[in-house]
DNA sequence: ATTTTGTTTAACCAGATGGTCAAAATTAGA
DNA sequence: TCTAATTTTGACCATCTGGTTAAACAAAAT
């Protein structure tokens, strides 16, 4: 088959380059560290793809798909909005648990081209109206507390991400670079982002 | 005066450098691009800071700085603590928007080298001690919920940070790329963030 | 005025870096 | 097996980048 070694190569490719882009940012990674992490020649990667500014732009869209978590599941569930928004939490929790990197590295390149964001972004689709509407008709109910549905998006992402794009900061000054307490304590923020979001918008009846 | 020149060059330099850091991080940023900014000859950078990573280092402390509000009159006023927490959110949203740029240099930076970040805390010498008994006081005495401080702060850190750091993402996604009602919402979020933090943590009597 | 000290500059250097290319090695097709 | 196409490599190149240096310039000191 031609398409098992070509694959292969390829994956390897992507795979080293989004270790080193996440770990070194655009700016800081080497093509020569590329290819030593995939093993294999510097010339090879400008063969699968043209130019670092290419492979660059494969691995950010690769990433950047990852930190949309199913929400179209969470907008469209029929349970009740705090079991919704702590399914939501857990879930993006899990996620940055399991890719830690994914933060700073986000953070950093939208700062580094946001027209190249802007790009990226337009190509996913996203629809968030739905979500407004949902959040909407919840405050509608009396379920909620009412406020601007961006605001609540971005103090969920804000209580969510953050952790994990300070962490060397936080972990230094308020664990005192204690690692594993630092991780116990992202691991409990699943429920404690929860329940702090929920005690302030709940409006208990 | 023999100072005067000095001192001015010198300061030239420190602003351009600050101002390219900051635009750019440390791998971004060129000796050339900074001699520019600064109006000067690149090889008076060296004369006054040896080298990139030095001079490097001498910015990231003097930003670095700016990111600690007056911690101090924060902990020891005698008011009640739902105006500290709002006094506190409303200085550091303040120090955000004269200084947007400020969380996205600062969290690049403390994933690039971990180490410095944390040889320039110990010179700071940061005393939290003080602010978690204060915080653990109010919680004995049943102002606010009991927690864990470090969670309430890292939360009132996200909810602060988390929008300035991902602004470009954030004007985006929820606002369209108007600049402009995207600064208006941080502006509002000095009193949008207390009302969220003191909702959930108040326990009205 | 002249020496001395400190400041600034243009020219230059060595090493790193992204990228190219022709040849070698491997694979597929006949 | 022999040929053609594809993949991989080592050597190389142009450019960029941090850094140096010797000389010009300015300011104090004598």
């Amino acid at each position: 088959m031609n398409n098992i070694k070509k694959d292969n190569t390829e994956e390897k490719i992507l795979d080293a380059a989004q270790t080193v882009f996440i770990r070194k940012g655009m700016d800081g990674a080497r093509m020569q560290e590329i290819a030593n992490e995939a093993g294999i020649n510097k010339a090879l990667l400008h063969y699968y793809f043209r130019s670092k500014q290419k492979l660059f732009e494969a691995i950010f869209k690769q990433v950047f798909k990852q930190i949309f978590p199913d929400i179209k599941a969470f907008i469209h569930a029929e349970i009740p909005i705090e079991k919704k928004l702590g399914i939501f939490v857990e879930k993006y929790i899990d996620l940055l648990m399991k890719n830690p990197y994914l933060p700073s590295f986000i953070l950093q390149e939208i700062h580094r081209d946001p027209e190249f964001l802007a790009s990226v972004i337009k190509g996913q689709g996203i629809d968030l109206h739905e979500l407004f509407t949902m959040l909407g008709k919840e405050m509608e109910a009396g379920n909620i507390r009412k406020m601007d549905p961006r605001e609540l998006m971005i103090n969920i992402l804000g209580l969510s991400i953050f952790p994990f794009a300070a962490k060397p900061l936080m972990q230094l000054i308020f664990f005192d670079n204690d690692k594993k307490a630092y991780k116990e304590f992202l691991k409990q923020r699943k429920e404690t982002v929860k329940d702090f979001i929920l005690n302030s918008i709940l409006l208990k009846a």
